[in-house]
DNA sequence: TTGTAAGCGTTATCAC
DNA sequence: GTGATAACGCTTACAA
């Protein structure tokens, strides 16, 4: 590995010049000072020379580094892929790197189980998705470390950042009355008096908000208590039902993509045609129909944008050490057919030319 | 935040001894010893010690951390989640740590970009994965790097793990012979002669390979050069006349869930009953029944496998020294239909009592 | 603007 | 088994 003594060497000047050159932390205003750092620079890309991260950290105090933990079990560790895309990219503005750490949440059974995350120190913050099949009960193990935490898609008065559900349901909910219907049924994953996480009982709310706003009358189906086990077996039975509790219904809104494709599959059975006799609009993180095919039209859920706030709250407490931080509610704004997929035609794409960048050969 | 020094202060011994006790290289032997020791590992328990990644970064010359870069644009950042999945788990059994870098491949156009991963020093490799649509005109910029790469889900001499798409095409096509099916259609997603990604025709022609074994008439749908930006675009219309092209064949083999679902479409529109009237298998990395409610098999590209291989390569990579290692062409081995979805009942998990842990009140 | 030197937290070496 | 001490690569007073 190259090291800032290698160039100091070369260029026969001292370590702490080259480093401070190297930082700009120089005028160089005079044109013979000015010459010769750039000569420095020159050494520098040359040899290929990378500041070494962990040095740096150890004066710095700080990492660079902030933790993206899932927290589920096999099958169930899924998260949002576009809240880390949001998540890097405003890691990335900031200069700060992105680790990952899936944790299989019954590990915590055992009451001496550590991550190796808190094993050592390597982070200045976490940012966690806790899977919402599992108990808050795994909260407490992350509040109480050192290192700051921010939460994802969950909800409490702190340190969360959460799609607005209510909104959320409000929004879509108006879109439908705004394209005509007067009959638009609502199609829940659980019972009316259940939930399994807060997403759906908010949209639920903001779809009867906006109902009752409209002076329209609400349609659903209650499906009584679904133990979560069941929650994702005889899916095409339960939209069977709710499709015919719907009745004369114009539109559905659906909870997500799971209550959405079988809600088709229902239809198609029926011979109820897409979007022409019935338009279902679910809740979704991408396009259902971009990725399915299936005439849905999505309610785009905002994870990126949650993705982006929770890495500036990241950021944030890192930088000022507060930690109080409320809870931000990020709003719906999109509800696409389609995704428009760019791929790039045969070849874009120009090879980088040798020497345009730091590395040089070994 | 504490250090070794601090502990070495309560327990009144030097820091080198606190090292050593901590690291378990002392024999301990002697029970007056052992009890020095104890007090020394409570102490540091109770301060809540956690060894400075950076400082021992610094030592022993290695990061302990590999990334993982995915290259594509945005909306085609796409990697198998169960990729993600396998690299983590066989990173972490050799305490590894998992970044991501994603990165936009469009900024390559730029001749002086380099990606914040390459600016500084900060991981012992990177394991890459190039999306398809991409040039292979970016694995020169990173296979001439002094950081070791591995490539996942690429296809060349040295270097790359990738599922071993003929044997699977062999292994899905004799799964469809031997459940009865004679006349066994393979549905691709570009024309025949093309191949938007060595999988395709890969897959293809273990069809090809199976069927003639067994004496079988291939049954196949071209559908002439489909230039790229239009792959995604009317999949209904182009299923459609592949199914008029596939006649009376009892089964079809679909390239991925993209042709599948369509497939379906244009099934579910003539009043084919699946699978009843039509077995169609296809491949995908996870079940496509349990994520979409569609009653069609799914091959399981061996993806997570493909991770853990990766992880291995590379940490075998940075182990040795060693960068000439053949590539590793990664087995299938599961057709599943259902994902058996273990949701936890209602409440599984303890919380972690207060102390059970290195971190300690702030 | 420069060189010198101290120091970040840890581990390894070497006498004791 | 232990305690000094040096070293890892870098940044930053401080004095020149």
């Amino acid at each position: 590995m190259v090291t800032i003594e290698e160039i100091a060497k070369q260029a026969g000047v001292s370590a702490g010049t080259v480093s401070r050159v190297l930082n700009g932390k120089n005028k160089e205003d005079r044109p013979a000072i000015a010459r010769r750092c750039a000569r420095i620079r020159e050494i520098a890309q040359t040899l290929g020379y990378r500041p070494n991260v962990a040095a740096r950290s150890m004066l710095r105090g700080r990492f660079g580094l902030v933790a993206f933990v899932t927290c589920g079990t096999i099958g169930l560790d899924w998260f949002p892929h576009p809240m880390l895309h949001g998540i890097h990219g405003a890691l990335e503005s900031a200069d700060t790197r992105l680790t990952v750490n899936e944790i299989a949440a019954e590990k915590f059974e055992d009451e001496h189980f550590v991550p190796l995350l808190l094993r050592e120190s390597t982070v200045d913050g976490m940012i966690i998705h806790l899977n919402p099949a599992f108990s808050d009960r795994i909260v407490p193990f992350f509040e109480g470390d050192r290192v700051p935490c921010a939460w994802v898609n969950a909800k409490r008065p702190l340190r969360c950042i959460y799609p607005d559900d209510f909104a959320g349901g409000v929004f879509a909910t108006r879109d439908l009355i705004a394209r005509g219907h007067k009959k638009i049924a609502f199609f829940n994953r659980t019972g009316l008096n259940e939930s399994w996480h807060f997403s759906e009982s908010d949209r639920l709310a903001g779809y009867r908000h906006a109902m009752e706003q409209a002076g329209l009358e609400p349609i659903l189906y209650d499906q009584g208590k679904v133990p979560r086990h069941e929650l994702f077996k005889q899916v095409v039975d339960r939209a069977r039902r709710a499709l015919t509790a719907f009745g004369d219904a114009t539109a559905v809104l659906c909870y997500e993509m799971e209550e959405a494709i079988p809600l088709w599959v229902a239809c198609s059975e029926r011979g109820i045609k897409l979007p022409a006799d019935l338009d279902i609009l679910a809740f979704h993180e991408t396009p259902i129909e971009s990725e399915t095919a299936i005439p849905v039209r999505t309610v785009i859920v905002p994870f990126k944008q949650v993705g982006i706030e929770a890495a500036n709250m990241m950021n944030q407490m890192i930088e000022t050490g507060q930690r109080e931080l409320p809870s931000i509610a990020v709003p719906y704004a999109e509800i696409e057919t389609d995704r428009p997929i760019t791929l790039l035609p045969d070849a874009v794409l120009q090879s980088a030319p040798a020497g345009s960048r730091a590395g040089a050969p070994s």
